[in-house]
DNA sequence: TTGCTAAAAGAGAATAATTCTCATTTAAGA
DNA sequence: TCTTAAATGAGAATTATTCTCTTTTAGCAA
């Protein structure tokens, strides 16, 4: 039923109000940054230490409950969305945008099963796409 | 026959010890951060701010004299090569390595022709390769 | 249901990277 | 050579993040 506590613990980690609170903001909001994370809980909830909130992310972010992405202007987000995707990245602005693409997963994949790179074991690829969003 | 001068001169830059020490530095140095680059300066020759090393290094960005490179984890370093090119990115250190390869970019660039992404009109695309380096 | 304990959270100081401010110096062209 | 806009220097300010240390609490065990 509760879905928030339930994936917490399944990865064995501690439910406490902040975790909950943190996980609920990542789902909430769009690729957030540490500091809107902080914003929303303190104006939706009730106060959380700034420390506790990068330390809480860090944990779900070994624990594979989210993602931590880097924009092109180098502003670290944070990503809800597990499956495999790529991101847009805005050439003006920090706005980011996931892009799900099975197909090119696809070509990527069968590329580098071939192409083997020397001295160099690939883990993930992930194509940082840079352009212009037209609203 | 020197190079470096031209290279300023071309972008209508002016030419001062200062931009040419960092340009100096940036192609004799794999990589470097801003950090690494006041580091080899102060070593090799004078001082030098560290206010005017950003603003140059900016400079040098918007004058296509080198690119700005974001690391798997967030470091800010600089890339002397300006040929399209991606990177090899370590998942355990801010290592990283330029990867070139054309065949893959026909590849992206004939899919990207293709399949056109709803509203988003795309600037560049760069592939982050992420693993382990076997030295 | 209560008590115990390791883990988590809080407050705020510390650090790192970068930007800003403003006074001084200098490159480049008239 | 002179002039002036642009560049540099020094260090303060800012931003994002981490660290330290004390207090609180979740979860389990009796």
């Amino acid at each position: 039923m509760n879905k928030i506590n339930d994936k917490l613990r399944d990865k064995g980690l501690k439910i406490t109000p902040q975790r909950i609170s943190i996980l609920e903001a990542i789902y909430n909001l769009n690729h957030p940054t540490a500091d809107d994370i902080i914003k929303y809980i303190r104006q939706q909830h009730s106060n959380i230490a700034t420390g506790t909130v990068y330390k809480v992310l860090d944990t779900f972010v070994k624990n594979d409950l989210i993602k931590k992405v880097i924009t092109d202007k180098g502003v670290v987000k944070y990503d809800g969305l597990l499956t495999n995707h790529h991101h847009l990245h805005s050439s003006k602005s920090d706005e980011i945008k996931d892009y799900i693409d099975e197909e090119l997963d696809h070509i990527l994949t069968a590329y580098f099963k071939k192409k083997k790179i020397t001295n160099f074991e690939i883990e993930e690829i992930s194509l940082q796409i840079k352009g212009k969003f037209n609203k």
